[in-house]
DNA sequence: TTGTAAGCGTTATCAG
DNA sequence: CTGATAACGCTTACAA
């Protein structure tokens, strides 16, 4: 492991001459910094990072602090943002849980972008503190350097309902994930308050779990109901399929005997059958939003106001 | 942002005696610890790793390099190493082409779990150069502190096709993705080598993009053939489900008429019709032996052999 | 244009 | 058990 010593010596000249001909600094003689630059190489010498980190108090890395690395369009946002970040050579680390939280005590990071329910507000504010922008996805807390741009996915729902009840559709029904993730239990916030504010008093409340088996085993379960709702929303699109398996091995007609909606814009909406409507957020966009607010505060101190979040309901056959 | 002088001047005692307390050496003061601590919390101090990594030449950073971020099972393989890197305080950072580059070459990273293309040769080896342990499943390359185990793709299509042709089957066909991914190609060549093994001379090579839609619109083609082969093999499960999709639309029976099967193990394998038979690499397993063999590595100096990868064939419906 | 030297926040050696 | 102090590898006034 060559240092800045190495190759002072070895080219002669004081360490600081090296450091100026490393950085490019515009003081030092071209000779002399070609002949630095060569041994350099030659030694193999690449600066360490964290000596220089301990001088300027920056890692040049950001942080993307995501919970369910599953995510099928975790690689949009990634990528979105890794080109704005790369662009002005920040390095981007995607973590989560309790490795996000040392990597932001630990200042391991400039800034972060987050959506993952493991973090706590406090370990958020004390990084914000330290003076490191953090832009927030998923909830709201003020503060200085807190962007807050909560992905409001209960107004996407209540948003849905509404067009469907214009559509014609009275009676609703709800299939939640596990109860205990808290991204259902907004989205069925959205629900019911959409319902209120229809002054629709009654509606059906189904826990799944998630996956297809459950949507399915669900969807096997339906025939039990004394009468079907017209609109059944499912809270992601993987329960979804599995329940359209299930009502068309009874002979159900979708969207005829029951309309059905998925969330995630999953890959496959479009190949099931019927094709399934689902709701969909522009992953890209978000990636690059948060990228370029929070350059724009590193490198220009400067707060932008979020835009609001790019969703799109797909409607397909299934409603 | 207090630092250990502050901690220091508040609690009356020196800047080492901080250290140790915060280190938990045995050699300090109950009382004075006690104190240290204290007031620690009460100053919000944090110690800097920046400067503490300077001293220690450690990070306890490991980097997991992936470049497909997409990956479904990304999450199995995170997940299983955090789990094993986490109880020895290590933190888990993901990442991928450039960033990845610059987080190896700058020793943000103790360690390394690489399947990332876009990594130079030049690169991991000098990363391990610096005495970090890397841990290679994308390619095989000698040197210290460097431990290979490539998943080798094209033994595991050469056993497939082994088997199938012990079941009877005479004619293979291969559908590609993208032929400049270099995993498709290595797919590929596992297929070409089983051929000329068993003296087959001719089979059909198609070149599709991977998608859904792409293995569609083969499938769709696939009438223009004078004949049908046997077994097809879908380079990924993708492909296949939109081949079997434009299959079923033709009235063409699966297995019978033409046999299929994919890689990847898909979450839909079990789900189309017919169940799409798939390769499945165990991710579980990989991350937590890579993590187990690292640790080993940094914490006893103890190099153990890698084991032989898990990987299942699963035999469905369409083969 | 180049060199000297202080300092970033720790850890660790050595002395007390 | 505690304190001075050198050192880690670099950046950056300031001096030459």
């Amino acid at each position: 492991m060559s240092t800045i010593k190495d190759v002072a010596k070895k080219a002669g000249v004081s360490i600081s001459t090296v450091s100026y001909a490393m950085n490019d600094k515009p003081n030092v003689n071209p000779e002399t910094k070609e002949k630095i630059l060569a041994i350099a190489k030659e030694l193999n010498y690449t600066p360490n990072v964290v000596a220089k980190q301990l001088k300027t108090n920056e890692t040049k890395n950001i942080g993307i602090f995501i919970s369910h690395l599953s995510l099928q369009q975790l690689d949009y946002i990634v990528t979105s943002a890794k080109r704005v970040f790369e662009q002005e050579t920040y390095n981007v680390i995607i973590s989560n849980g309790k490795s996000a939280s040392q990597l932001m005590l630990n200042r391991y990071v400039d800034a972060a972008i987050i959506m993952d329910d493991q973090l706590s507000n406090e370990t958020i504010s004390q990084f914000a503190s330290y003076g490191s922008p953090v832009y927030l996805y998923d909830r709201n807390i003020p503060g200085t350097n807190i962007i807050s741009n909560e992905l409001k996915e209960d107004e996407i729902i209540e948003n849905l309902i509404e067009q469907m009840y214009e559509k014609g559709y009275r009676s609703f029904a709800f299939l939640s994930g596990l109860k205990d993730s808290s991204q259902h239990r907004l989205r069925y916030k959205g629900f019911k308050k959409a319902l209120s504010q229809l002054r629709i008093e009654e509606h059906l409340f189904i826990e799944g779990k998630g996956t297809i088996e459950s949507g399915y085993k669900i969807g096997k379960e339906i025939k039990l109901l004394k009468e079907l709702p017209d609109f059944l929303f499912c809270s992601n699109d993987l329960m979804a399929y599995g329940l359209i398996q299930a009502l068309k091995e009874q002979n159900l007609k979708i969207p005829n005997d029951i309309a059905i909606c998925g969330f995630d814009n999953d890959l496959f909406c479009q190949h099931v059958k019927p094709s399934l409507s689902s709701i969909g957020i522009d992953y890209v966009k978000l990636g690059q939003e948060a990228a370029e607010n929070i350059l724009d505060v590193i490198l220009r101190k400067k707060f932008r106001k979020p835009t609001h979040h790019p969703y799109i309901i797909y409607f397909r056959e299934s409603c």
